[in-house]
DNA sequence: GGAAGTCAAGTCTCG
DNA sequence: CGAGACTTGACTTCC
């Protein structure tokens, strides 16, 4: 089991830097986008002394990467990808990216779903160009007031998506619409693997299915020769239901990694603001537990 | 230099 | 009907 944390390091002071739409042009969209790229070496290298093996890359890495005003940035910064993604090989990290609330695969207008898939194209574009398999964390979409016509959407549109972005998507139950059970069905139809949230499905239930066995069920939709992973966070203490706290419960943790016990093996991405920060305690815990065993 | 207002995009819930 | 939640606050303007 590896654990990681998204986008930014607390620590490091690491940030994703953009520019007003307004602003962008090919020359300055690229010189931040080196910037962002060394600040992923620097948090992979981090990563590496601390004993933690995920990182999530911000899907800001290129600002408007998905647009025409962005230019050529696949050609002009293909030796800083590379590079990148050779850290990420030598530090052994496994990077994915959580493409954001805009990508909407179900959407009834057409235009939203084609901008998603530009995006989607896009994360895929600079996974591809630092040479690594990342996965691409999507949820389904919205309702519509019409569950089941969403889901069909959903899953026409995620079976005709190009092999570069298919091959690195992956399903996650939300909070507020589509629940475990949904995304296990969606998964099982696009053919594609699911991360499962627990604290999602604390708020909005699967349901027919206990969270061990909405669990071991997500963990089944990843083939063989991939290690699955599941997102795990607490609420913040205070604030409206669903938002992530700064920290996470190092006991409940270690309540859920029983919970998991006798399944197969699986990475953690932990949600918290504080970042690097809430996974490290974890971290100890578990070799505390390890070094028991 | 710091505070306040604003920022590409969608959808949903709450007050 | 506006704000806030979600990927992650960061950029820009104004004083």
């Amino acid at each position: 089991m590896r654990l990681g944390y998204a986008c930014m390091n607390t620590t490091l002071g690491t940030k994703s830097r953009t520019c007003r739409l307004a602003n962008a042009t090919p020359e300055r969209v690229a010189e931040l986008a080196r910037e962002n790229l060394a600040d992923a070496r620097r948090m992979a290298q981090w990563n590496a002394e601390h004993g933690i093996g995920l990182l999530r890359l911000t899907s800001g890495m290129v600002p408007f990467g998905g647009l025409p005003v962005s230019g050529d940035w696949r050609e002009a910064l293909a030796e800083d990808f590379a590079a990148t993604g050779d850290v990420f090989r030598e530090t052994g990290m496994r990077v994915s990216t959580h493409p954001g609330q805009y990508v909407v695969l179900n959407s009834p207008k057409a235009h939203v779903v084609e901008a998603a898939i530009k995006d989607l194209e896009y994360h895929a574009d600079f996974l591809e160009a630092m040479g690594v398999n990342g996965d691409m964390v999507i949820h389904l979409g919205g309702a519509y007031g019409e569950k089941e016509a969403a889901l069909d959407r959903f899953v026409e549109t995620a079976l005709a998506l190009p092999e570069k972005v298919r091959r690195r998507l992956v399903l996650e139950n939300d909070d507020v619409t589509w629940n475990a059970v949904e995304v296990l069905e969606a998964a099982r139809r696009t053919r594609l693997p699911m991360v499962f949230d627990p604290f999602h499905d604390s708020i909005l239930a699967s349901g027919s299915l206990t969270p061990h066995q909405a669990l071991a069920r997500a963990l089944a939709t990843w083939p063989e020769d991939r290690i699955p992973k599941i997102h795990y966070s607490d609420q913040a203490p205070g604030k409206v239901e669903g938002t992530h706290a700064d920290l996470v419960d190092a006991e409940a943790f270690h309540a859920f990694r029983s919970l998991a016990r006798g399944l197969r093996d699986f990475d953690v991405m932990v949600e918290a603001k504080h970042k690097e920060l809430a996974v490290l305690p974890l971290l100890a815990a578990l070799q505390e537990a390890r070094a028991e065993a």
